[in-house]
DNA sequence: CTGTATCCTAGTGGATACTG
DNA sequence: CAGTATCCACTAGGATACAG
């Protein structure tokens, strides 16, 4: 995902993909579309994230209208992220996505051991 | 997209968010699902792309058999690009994605013109 | 025509100290 | 608890000269 505010981009593929693309906004979106998640959970939930990064893409996901912020004004503060609708639906779609994927899998390791067996020979050949 | 070689992937729908997030692959992906391409063809329909780039994305795609590409030794030179049947199989998914854009990209811009509206009023309140 | 090699910039993302 | 601010590293990506 770019980050930054990017203007009207006319394909609408690339949009959806934009939005999606960051490293973490599916494993957020995944986590909050199965029940209201908080701050330190999302930490827990999202191994290998950076507070930075927990924040940025969450206030991009909030600012898309894929996600909703509630602030229970408590002490200590408790915050909680939803789904939306919209994103639930958006969901939905990509588990179509993961479908292929899980279903191409062995092709596309198949494919990368050819390819990179293919260069290396090439390069031994140019040797 | 990660262009460097990422090892295994736990999440399938990262996975294929990779394999499609860069700036360049579905719009040439696109292209050579319609009809094999050559590669100025490619410089001409995919605008603003470098050649960097564009040979970059295209060795991506092809080393994950998403492309396959064709060379005609003749003087000068001939190389085409096809889509594979599962990069077809991928792009059906991706018109799912397009569709839900489509939808809801009113929803979007109000969403981000409304956060954005909550954002300057709040910086407003806090000067 | 179809690339590759090189140099450069901007932005993504990591680590972490600090705060209400 | 839920962030924000700061500094830093890496790499995606652009421009372009050169080559088979």
């Amino acid at each position: 995902m770019t980050m930054s505010a990017t203007q009207a981009e006319a394909c609408p593929i690339v949009q959806v993909i934009d939005r999606v693309a960051g490293k973490w906004s599916v494993s957020i979106l995944i986590a909050a579309t199965r029940a209201p998640v908080r701050y330190t959970e999302l930490e827990r939930e999202v191994p290998g994230i950076s507070r930075r990064m927990l924040t940025l893409t969450l206030r991009n996901l909030e600012r898309d209208g894929l996600l909703t912020r509630k602030v229970y004004p408590t002490v200590p503060p408790k915050v909680e992220y939803s789904a939306t609708d919209g994103a639930r639906e958006l969901y939905a779609h990509l588990v179509g996505l993961t479908e292929w994927a899980q279903r191409h899998q062995p092709d596309i390791i198949a494919a990368r051991a050819a390819y990179d067996q293919a260069q290396l020979a090439d390069a031994e050949t140019g040797a």
